[in-house]
DNA sequence: GAAATAGTCAACCAAATAGTTAAATGTTTT
DNA sequence: AAAACATTTAACTATTTGGTTGACTATTTC
């Protein structure tokens, strides 16, 4: 009832958009950690933490289980894959191994000869 | 109010999670595009598109070439690649391969205590 | 030189964000 | 039963965002 899932790269981008999200995404990869925990390093109220986690959820970065009066909330990696292949396509365009299209474009932007500029 | 690291992360995800910049980006992988040609997908204003661009363009994820009164763009891939390497440290948490502490967390996780109804 | 073209800029608006404090909910402890 | 604890929700504020329209700057084209 919970598994709503198609891969919203717009939340998930959004998400992380934010350097106090990203953190509690470092804390979390270390494991579980509750409400408060995450929100510990942060000079926030626990209530605006408690919304970033939200946010989080949202994008289904992570998953919270209570546990009585505590959440305790995991990494969920899903989105994290989706994310990193969507900017798996532009990896080429960063490696070097251009295809003939873009070699084309690179090729037009670097007119200017490597050679030692005496010609001119 | 967060002293925290990365600034270009926070402008690069933050431009990503929008779909209109995605779908430009898109399309700059085809090769340089103007600013007209970028916009041209969507029903907005040209105004609207620009500020996309704009926003691009400060996340570093664009580079634009004025010529005459025409603005040409091509992706600039660098910041795409520190997005996909930051993603990429999370990349054992979807691949399966988990080391021993994530393996200990796991397992602490899932001792959720099998009730048998004598719970208050 | 006038008109069309390409794009930005400024002012404005509605909705979303990120934060706050205060109150509420539920759980554990004493 | 009462107090302490963990967290959410509600109400509010300031800022940012994504969009609009209209005016403005340059550049081509006619």
């Amino acid at each position: 009832m919970v598994e709503l899932n198609s891969p919203p790269l717009d939340a998930v981008f959004h998400a992380l958009g934010d350097a106090t999200r990203r953190r509690m995404l470092r804390d979390l990869a270390g494991g579980a950690r509750t409400v408060g925990q995450l929100a510990e390093p942060f000079a926030i109220s626990l209530a605006a933490a408690s919304k970033h986690v939200k946010a989080l959820e949202n994008a289904g970065l992570l998953r919270r289980e209570v546990r009585g009066r505590t959440h305790y909330c995991r990494l969920e990696p899903g989105p994290l894959a989706t994310a990193h292949q969507w900017l798996g396509f532009y990896e080429r365009f960063w490696t070097g191994r251009l295809d003939e299209l873009e070699r084309l474009l690179r090729e037009e932007a670097e007119k200017t000869p490597p050679r030692t500029g005496d010609d001119r």
